[in-house]
DNA sequence: TTGCAGCATTGATCTGGGTCAAGGACGGCG
DNA sequence: CGCCGTCCTTGACCCAGATCAATGCTGCAA
């Protein structure tokens, strides 16, 4: 079971560097904490389409995202998967205090994870208020987060999730880099298959590629290539998701 | 704003004596932590259609429902309501460390809660780690109880989402009081009108409706009156509910 | 370069559930 | 007791999006 979770990549964290140190749950922590932190964690690449995390699996192990894009998805009994979120950098990944696993977790790019094993992570934050603070705001807004994915999944229109989804993916996304650069086209690589699209959004991949096509053919987008999207008319695009 | 709050039925709480102390954040917590929530919580009766919190406000209270059943919800912009999840005996309402509330909070039934100022409550929990720990396996299962209901609502037919509905209810309301006697009908009034369902399950009231009506056809379920059900068949309700 | 495999697009058709509209049941109140 | 307001049910119709099916595009491998 374990085997699959440290079979590659693996070498010690470096929290003085890491790109995510003062986004994740790291933020803020005292020297020490980061230390013990350092001491259990470690890197991990994956590569597109690699899982982490196994739906049902016993929790073995949770995770920080320093970079990359993955899924959380469950199946249903009759096989189409719904996905349950995405998880960008300084997200965290995986069941802390539980025994099972709830979701299962794919990178959709290639990914670097600072993973922790569940029992030495769940040791230290119990041991560090400062540390389970952080976790708990970190869920908290997750929650607030996924509430409101409620309202989209349940209330909206094919063409109201799929702008929303744009610009969700736009704001997370930049979020990453540095700050917007005002005036700068909004172009960027889809890190789903219309495919997937369709599974975050309760929708079939046909009504995604049609709703694709229609917003290009209105200007609002530009699709260069199958894996791009251009954000032109970012307004009216909001106008649609409301 | 904080007068309608407090306008009504304020009277000191005796943890001792409540009938959550087991099984909410409460439980487990020491001696001293115990009497400090204590000290700052303050109970609240709510009528039936009374609201605690509204969506937006600044989030000045946070609370524990010591019975009844209430309902977590937002307006989309053209006016339509998606309740986002409801509350039972031993549920945490609010929104700590947070500013401003992200859901509205109406009681459905008659309801007691346990309610602290955020700012105590935060206070509190900053400084009593056992607290906070709660806290965070409560915001943890409850975060992953939303996202199964994602999958409901962007992966359910009509029929399956009902016999979902009905199936959670019955075994959540059943934790409330005492253990299920086996071979004892599952008779239970119901707290929600038929619209309140149409607005958790993203359906239409008329669809409700008719998928009640199927049930009773179909013998899988009996309504004695509007707001009482009685699940007749419960292993085939669960094979729809799959 | 050709062939093939996997996405993606597009079209044609079907259908679950939304919408609109008309009663019906129940309670509260004069 | 009957009137009215609210909630619920039922029917008729319609449409957004699912389903089924054919074709196009792109990249890789031989």
């Amino acid at each position: 079971m374990q085997r699959r979770v440290y079979e590659d990549s693996v070498s010690t964290s470096y929290c003085d560097t890491c790109a995510i140190r003062n986004r994740a749950i790291c933020a803020g922590l005292q020297d020490d904490e980061i230390s013990l932190l350092n001491a259990i964690g470690r890197r991990r690449h994956l590569k597109a389409g690699e899982r982490l995390l196994w739906e049902g699996d016993e929790a073995v192990l949770v995770a920080n995202v320093i970079e990359g894009v993955l899924k959380l998805s469950t199946q249903t009994v009759d096989g189409k998967e719904q996905i349950l979120g995405l998880a960008y950098a300084s997200d965290f990944l995986g069941r802390p205090f539980g025994k099972t696993t709830p979701y299962g977790v794919e990178a959709l790019t290639d990914a670097h994870v600072c993973i922790f094993q569940r029992a030495d992570f769940d040791r230290v934050a119990r041991e560090h208020p400062g540390l389970q603070h952080k976790l708990l705001e970190r869920t908290l807004s997750e929650l607030d987060r996924t509430r409101r994915w409620m309202l989209l999944l349940g209330r909206m229109n094919a063409e109201q999730k799929l702008a929303n989804f744009l610009l969700e993916m736009s704001v997370r996304r930049a979020n990453v880099g540095c700050a917007d650069v005002p005036g700068e086209a909004d172009v960027w690589a889809l890190p789903l298959s219309r495919q997937q699209i369709a599974d975050v959004l309760g929708l079939t991949i046909e009504t995604v590629s049609r709703q694709f096509t229609k917003m290009k053919k209105d200007g609002l987008i530009d699709l260069p290539s199958r894996r791009e999207v251009a954000i032109l008319e970012h307004a009216k695009l909001e106008d649609l998701a409301a």
